[in-house]
DNA sequence: ACCCAGGGTCATA
DNA sequence: TATGACCATGGG
């Protein structure tokens, strides 16, 4: 099976998900990095603490108080480490003169400077680079590994890049659209994929995915 | 009570 | 370069 295959799969089963979740480019580079290891249902609690204090900008994330910081976003988790990483990324992204001038750049010197932000690793990169910035980018998150696993297409302990450039040159001809919606369709059908290997032989491998997925 | 979630960093060996 | 500890909340 092939990697395009995958994709009309999921999709003809799911059919579109719509993401990222959020409104504008900066709320979708913020929920990157609340999401880290983190269920997005206290995302969403975080960023509308941020909302309601009227501070969902990237001047308002650095100024305001570290404590306070922290507080709002208390909900998603590891709120001290985030704070500390929202706020360094929010210093970076002004003084890289905000969007707009972001935007300018081509995917690889974007990808290393968000890459050279603390708190800023490859997924959370690749995040920002398809969902805020509109990249072709494959972002490979931990269902994408379990799920590629289980139909015996790859080991599932590749490097992050090695991966990355393996679904990359299988996509080599779709548009920035189908990236879009193929990681968005992933995250979703992952969450019903059983986590442990063996045990899963009969009901997460090929056989049920494969049902499953042509509906 | 336990396991996990749309990861990343840092300290060790 | 390769593991392991650590971060912390809310839902199942």
């Amino acid at each position: 099976m092939r990697i395009p295959t995958v994709y009309n799969m999921l999709y003809r089963h799911y059919g579109p998900r719509g993401w990222w979740p959020g409104d504008g480019p900066f709320e979708v580079m913020v929920g990157a990095v609340l999401t880290q290891n983190t269920a997005w249902t206290n995302v969403e609690r975080a960023i509308n603490n941020l909302k309601d204090a009227d501070s969902l900008s990237p001047e308002a994330i650095t100024a305001v108080h570290f404590k306070r910081l922290a507080r709002w976003l208390q909900p998603s988790g590891y709120f001290n480490i985030k704070a500390k990483r929202l706020r360094a990324f929010c210093n970076w992204y002004l003084e890289q003169g905000g969007f707009a001038r972001l935007r300018q750049l081509t995917t690889p010197v974007l990808r290393k400077r968000l890459l050279s932000v603390n708190g800023i690793g490859p997924e959370t990169a690749d995040d920002i680079l398809l969902y805020a910035f509109g990249r072709r980018v494959f972002v490979i998150d931990a269902y994408t590994r379990r799920i590629f696993q289980r139909l015996g297409l790859i080991a599932g302990d590749e490097s992050y890049e090695g991966l990355r450039s393996w679904f990359e040159a299988g996509l080599r001809r779709v548009d920035v659209q189908v990236f879009n919606e193929y990681h968005a369709l992933i995250v979703h059908h992952g969450k019903h994929v059983c986590r442990t290997r063996p045990a899963c032989e009969t009901c997460c491998l090929r056989r049920r995915c494969a049902r499953k997925l042509s509906g």
